[in-house]
DNA sequence: ACAATAATGAAACTATCCTTTCAGTTTGCA
DNA sequence: TGCAAACTGAAAGGATAGTTTCATTATTGT
């Protein structure tokens, strides 16, 4: 290796900007499963990348080797180093930062949280409730809390493209009382409420309860109050390295629901997707490509 | 892979002693730089065993491999393996839920969406975009997209914590020529723009650009267009086993920010925040015990 | 010590891979 | 809007790598 410290990933990453669309494409294919990918035949890569050979050949001289085989072969180089050196550590994740870097700690607690709450969780439960958020014979509910709201709020937009009759209750409680007006019997509530828990939410959850609404709670290790009145309770890990609390174990949860009750819905789904794409395309709200 | 658990190299360990002498100097010549020797072709294997290359080819067939070729791509495939560090390669999240089960696919997916984004990430990058973000000499703009605008809220809340003249822009553009008026140089924008790019964001971007704003970028691993009025830009994989996409990746790296920033500002947000909470003991928002 | 068997490598052959050319397409700019 | 430059992939060529054959050498048993 003539460059002194620079694996070919720096290489790769140094110069992706100034790649063109197929080459960082193709780069991040490589960094992808780095460095078995670049091992293997040019047209295996090629493929992979949805690019043509000719683009793989073009990009390694872009980045300096006389052809394929030079790259592979400086590739191994690297790869034999790194095995040798004392401890080939992947423990830390912002490769290129120290393990202390908070990027390093903090991923390391998320992933912790991930690993613990889903350990926990109740396989049963999860499908019950998904089963539950896509029962459209009766509406659906959402709440959030001072900043769970977000997490709320996210999950509505998602319900709201894969089924009718979703609502999404703000949080300003005065005007509380005209959504309850409409709660049915056997509607569902989902309702998020994570440590400093708001006695606003607790009240609304036991006034939606009274209406005989089924409860879906996400909530943190330690459970809101509101968990005694809940049908089913998932609660994550969320303490994290900060003065705050880590919303990625429910963000993950609620990503996962979604994806849940949009596979048990696709049948009805798929034309209300369509029917969306249409509006969209008649707002020019997005830009037509990339 | 059709042996369940065995390593190649545990392959050819097995079977040492039933090799020939010029079969068991390559073996070793094999082991000696594992896995990189077996990679380069056949030819370079051969010469630093001190063999021929029918040897390479006949003990490889020995070994139960097809062809040289067979051999190489499954020693491919076990460094693929291998390089996923042991926190990420779980089976098995949610246990007791077979490993098809969704919450196993989309965690999976999560997790390596993460340990890609993360790998990817420039830390220095990162520590000047939270420098920036702590920087309270200019306003601190923030502003997402259809379905981003959740985790711009996310960082908002959080932000409006920490530090003073932090704006929220809705996501209502008829009002952001409002917004922009007080756009001062140097100020700084945060923006969230993943795939269905908006074209008004994009405008935005351009009319914050324009007044001389300095731009950090959240995007998805095909970047915003966005991402060439940035001063930084962050991408996250996004990809997920979902007719969506999973916000989760840029939720980390919105979390992990705002702890970075906090770290920084600890002395000026700590009374800060004992001022918010006399607020909220005077609000009784919240209740007094978990 | 001799013959039979196994092991080994040189060389030829075949297959695959890498490179390059070229034409169609997109992109950027005036 | 039109033109020029750049990007991209299909296809062909040239190069390299992998396999097989076969003659030579080492090994083992008698």
């Amino acid at each position: 290796m003539e460059d002194a410290e620079q694996t070919i990933a720096d290489r790769i990453q140094a110069r992706l900007e100034t790649l063109t669309r197929a080459e960082r494409q193709l780069a991040h294919s490589i960094l992808e499963n780095y460095p078995a990918s670049g091992l293997g035949p040019i047209s295996a890569l090629a493929n992979d990348a949805d690019v043509s050979t000719p683009t793989v050949a073009r990009m390694v001289q872009k980045l300096g080797f006389k052809g394929y085989p030079e790259f592979q072969s400086e590739l191994r180089e690297e790869l034999k180093a790194k095995v040798k050196s004392p401890i080939a550590k992947h423990d830390t994740w912002a490769e290129g930062a120290p393990s202390g870097h908070m990027l390093n700690r903090f991923t390391e607690a998320v992933i912790d949280n991930i690993r613990y709450s889903l350990g926990q969780i109740d396989t049963g439960d999860f499908d019950a409730a998904c089963a539950q958020l896509a029962d459209t014979t009766s509406k659906l509910h959402i709440v959030g809390g001072r900043i769970t709201h977000t997490m709320a709020e996210y999950l509505f937009l998602h319900m709201q493209m894969i089924r009718p009759d979703v609502i999404h209750i703000q949080s300003t409680s005065n005007a509380w009382p005209h959504y309850l007006l409409d709660v049915k019997e056997d509607d569902t509530f989902v309702i998020f409420d994570v440590r400093r828990y708001e006695s606003n939410t607790l009240k609304l959850a036991e006034m939606a309860r009274g209406r005989g609404a089924r409860i879906i709670l996400f909530t943190d290790q330690w459970r809101s109050p509101i968990h005694s009145l809940a049908d089913i309770c998932f609660s994550s890990r969320i303490v994290v390295p900060s003065a705050w609390d880590s919303a990625a174990t429910t963000l993950l949860l609620v990503e996962t629901a979604i994806a849940a009750v949009q596979d048990l819905m696709w049948a009805d789904t798929k034309e209300r997707m369509q029917t969306l794409e249409d509006m969209f395309d008649q707002t020019k709200l997005f830009r037509k490509f990339t």
